[in-house]
DNA sequence: GGGAGATTGTCAACAGGGAAACAGTTTTTA
DNA sequence: TAAAAACTGTTTCCCTGTTGACAATCTCCC
C-alpha cells in the first residue's frame, strides 16, 4: 500500500518547470561552451556588458545589470583583471572602481564573437525564427522588460 | 578614447540571454518559497516525483528524472528522511535504495498543494492563459519533449 | 560645519550542486 | 565459471554564488 496524494498540476505549474529546467540547462550548455576559454557564461557577460556600455561603469552597476551580487562581481572582475581583459580605474568618487574594457577584451570579444552566436543559435535550433521571437516576447513580458 | 567592438546582437542570443535570466530569476523566487518549509524547490521536487510515481523508486531514477546528480540525491533524500517525510526502503538488488513517501511526506504535499500552486500562478501572472500554453508548448519543442 | 545615513568594494562564512573516486553489487561476456 | 564491465549510493573536493559584516567614502540635512 502506497502513500499518495490524488494532485492535478495547474498549467502554471507545469510551465514553471518547465521554464526553469531549460533555462538551466542552457546555463550548463553555455557554462560549458565558455570553459574552452577558462571562463563562465557570467565571465564573458561582464565584457558584453561593458562593450555595451561604451564606456567604463562600476562593479555595483555591473552588478545591477546582471543582476548579480556585488560580492560576485568582485571576483569575476578578478580574473578578468588577471587574464588583461579588463581594468581598474579610479574615478573622482574614491569608492568607486570603473572597470574598463581594455584592447586584449575587446580583441577577446572580436574573435569569439562569432563563436558565440553560433551557440546560442544552436541552442534554440528547435525553433525557427517566430517561435524564438514569440518565445522572446513571452519571456520579456513575463520579466516586465520592454 | 574607450576601446569598443561592433556588436549587432542576434535575436537567438538576446531570447538565450533572457531565457536563462527567466529561468535563474524563477528558481530564486521558488527557493525562497519553499524556504519558509525549511526546504529547497529541488527537495520538494523529489516528493512530487515520488507522489507521481505511484510507488517507490530508486535514488539514481528520481536524478534522472530531475536531471540532478545522484550525489545531490544522496543529500536531498537525507534531509527529506530526516524529516520523515520520506524513507529508505532496502530492495532484491542490494545496490539500490528504494525511496517510499510517508503518510507525513503525503500530508505535506496534500496542505502545501494549494500554496505552491498558487506561487506558480503569481509566478506567471503577467501572462494569460493562452501565452502560458504557447510558452509550455516552445520550451517542450526546445527540450525536444512532447 | 558636522553627524546620520547611504553607497561601494572586499572578505569570510556558508549553501547548493557537480565531478571524480570508492566500495559493494549485479550483469555481461569470454 | 571466471573475469570484465556496468551500475548504485556515498564521500570528498571544488566551483559558483549569496549573505552579512566591515572600513572607507560620499551625501544630505540640521
Amino acid at each position: 500500500m502506497v502513500k499518495r496524494v490524488r494532485i492535478k498540476p495547474s498549467i502554471e505549474e507545469q510551465a514553471l518547470i518547465r521554464l526553469m529546467r531549460t533555462g538551466d540547462r542552457m546555463w550548463r550548455a553555455s557554462d560549458e561552451h565558455f570553459s574552452k576559454w577558462g571562463m563562465t557564461d557570467n565571465h564573458y557577460n561582464v565584457l558584453r556588458i561593458l562593450n555595451g556600455a561604451g564606456e567604463p561603469i562600476s562593479q555595483s552597476e555591473i552588478g545591477r545589470r546582471m543582476l548579480s551580487s556585488r560580492a560576485n562581481v568582485t571576483k569575476l572582475v578578478d580574473l578578468l583583471e588577471g587574464r588583461g581583459y579588463v581594468k581598474r580605474l579610479a574615478c573622482g568618487d574614491r569608492r568607486v572602481n570603473l572597470v574598463a574594457l581594455t584592447e586584449d577584451g575587446a580583441g577577446f570579444l572580436e574573435t569569439s564573437l562569432e563563436d558565440v552566436q553560433q551557440h546560442a543559435s544552436r541552442s534554440l535550433e528547435p525553433l525557427n525564427r517566430d517561435e524564438i521571437k514569440t518565445l522572446f516576447r513571452l519571456l520579456g513580458k513575463l520579466s516586465g522588460e520592454s
